[in-house]
DNA sequence: CGCAGAATTGATACATCTCAAGCTGGGTGG
DNA sequence: CCACCCAGCTTGAGATGTATCAATTCTGCG
C-alpha cells in the first residue's frame, strides 16, 4: 500500500474537510478532543474490500476521500448496491457487531475510523453526536426511498439518467463549478458497479449510455468523462420532477 | 366515521398496545406523563389519505393499530410503495414541514400524535425519545436496502414470495401461532397496492399468486386469506437465505 | 507486442407489460 | 328477494424492454 497515493492528514479535527458534514458536525471543541482520542486513520485501495457482509466489524467511521459502496448478494451471485458513500457518509451502525453489506472501496479511500464500543459509550454521553446520526441516517433513508422508486419503477434509460444526475448534482454541490450551463465530471463507478446500482446488466447501461450519448443528452471522453451540456434535459430524462425537488 | 369502528383506547401510555415498541419504549414514567400532555388520537378510515406528498404536515406520530403506507408518485402516474407502517412504526420526520410522500389508511387505523413543535422540543430534552427514533430508523433503514435487493434483482415470483415472508413473519410474532408449521394471516393489500409495493403490474402480481397457489407453495381461500403449509418452502421461492436472516 | 480488464455491439430469448375480456362476491335499490 | 352493479381480481393473447449469450473493440500496461 503507497503511502503517497492518499493525501496526507493532519490528525487535527479542526481543519477536517469534512468537519462540518460528518457525524461530527454538531460536536463543539471539548466533544472533538475527545473523539481525536478514539479516532484513527485508515487507507483503502480502489477495488478493496472494507468488510464482507456477516464479518464482524469492530469500528464504524466516516469516509474522509474516496468513494465506497455498499452491496447485497444473493446465495446464486445476483448483487444489488444499496448504498454509495461519499466523503462525510457513515460506515458501521452502532451497537451491531456484524456487517450487514459488503462494504468495498470503488476508488482510493481515507477512513476516519472509531473503535465501536468507546464510539457507542461516547455517543450515549453526547448527544450531538446521535443527535447528528439520526439526522443523517434520516437522509439515507430518504434517499434509499427515492431509490426504490427508481429501481421499481423507472426505465433503463431513466435509471441511468437518474443515476448520471445523482452524480452531477454532487459534483455541481462540491465544486461549485456553475457558470456555464454545463456539468463536467468523471464516473466514479464501473458499469458493472452502475448495474448493480441501478438492478440492470452492465450490457443494459452500455447501451443506455450509447443512445444518451448519440442523442447528445451527454457527452463522452474516453469512458469515465462526462459532460452533461443541459442538465434540464437529463432532468427530464430522469423522468423526475423539473423543479430542484426540493424537501425538508 | 362510526366510533364503534375503532377500539376505545384508554387515554394512559401504561397500558398502550405499542408501548414498548414505539418510539416512546424507552421512556420512563416521568417522560411518558410529559407525552401524554401534548398526545392525542386519531382515526382514520381504510382508504383514506392521511397526507399527501408536499402538503404541511403539523403532526408526527404513530401507528397504534392498522397499517399504512407511503408511496412515491411520478408525475405520469407511475406509483412505487417505499414503506408499509405496521403499528409502533413512526409517521413524520421531526424538522420537516412537509410531508415527502402519500401516506395512505389501507385499514382502519389507529394513531398516537403529536403536534410536531412541542415534539421537536421535547426531543432536545429528552434523549430517550431520539435515542429510540434513531435505532428505529436505522432498522427502517434496513429494511429499505433490503427491499432494494427485491425490487433490483429478484423475479416476479421471487418479489411475492418476499412479501408474502414479510406479512408471514410479522403475524407469526404478533400471534405466536406456531404450534402446527402452518402460518394462517390475511393480506392487509389489495393486489394493486402489492403490485406498487413490488414494482410489478397487479395482472403479474395475480398470475404469480395463481401460479404459488397451484404449485402448493401458499393456499387461498377467498382472495385475501392465506395459509403457508410450509415456510421454508415460501422462503426459498423467495431466494432468501434458508437461515432466519438474522443481523444484529 | 500482446495481454487482460473494461466496454461496446449484435442476435436472440424470455419475463413482464399492455390491452382486453370476463369472472366473483358483496352491497344496493327496485 | 332478486337483478344489477362495481371494485377487485383473474385470465388470455400479443407487444416490448431487458436479459442472455457471443463476438469484437478499446484501453492501459507489463
Amino acid at each position: 500500500m503507497l503511502n503517497e497515493k492518499f493525501p496526507t492528514l493532519n490528525e487535527g479535527c479542526s481543519d477536517c474537510p469534512i468537519r462540518h458534514r460528518a457525524v461530527c458536525a454538531r460536536c463543539d471543541a471539548d466533544e472533538l478532543r475527545l473523539l481525536e482520542e478514539i479516532k484513527y486513520y485508515r487507507n483503502y485501495e480502489a477495488g478493496q474490500t472494507i468488510v464482507w457482509s456477516g464479518d464482524p466489524m469492530d469500528f464504524v467511521g466516516s469516509v474522509v476521500s474516496g468513494i465506497a459502496t455498499l452491496t447485497q448478494t444473493m446465495e446464486d451471485g445476483r448483487r444489488q448496491m444499496v448504498g454509495l458513500l461519499l466523503p462525510s457518509d457513515f460506515v458501521g451502525r452502532p451497537g451491531r457487531k456484524a456487517a450487514a453489506y459488503d462494504v468495498v472501496a470503488t476508488t482510493n479511500l481515507v477512513m476516519c475510523c472509531f473503535r465501536r464500543k468507546p464510539f457507542e459509550d461516547m455517543m450515549v454521553r453526547t448527544p450531538h453526536i446521535a443527535q447528528r446520526l439520526l439526522e443523517m441516517t434520516l437522509d439515507e433513508l430518504d434517499a434509499a426511498r427515492e431509490w426504490m422508486l427508481v429501481l421499481g419503477r423507472k426505465t433503463a434509460r431513466e435509471k441511468i439518467a437518474s443515476l448520471l444526475a445523482i452524480i452531477a448534482r454532487r459534483d455541481v454541490a462540491l465544486n461549485m463549478a456553475r457558470g456555464s450551463g454545463r456539468i463536467v465530471f468523471d464516473l466514479p463507478l464501473t458499469r458493472e458497479a452502475m448495474a448493480d446500482y441501478l438492478g440492470l446488466t452492465l450490457e443494459t447501461v452500455s447501451r443506455q449510455i450509447s443512445a444518451l450519448k448519440k442523442e447528445g443528452v451527454i457527452e463522452l471522453e474516453g469512458k469515465r468523462h462526462v459532460t452533461v451540456p443541459d442538465f434540464d434535459r437529463l432532468l427530464d430524462e430522469a423522468g423526475d420532477d423539473s423543479d430542484g425537488g426540493v424537501l425538508s
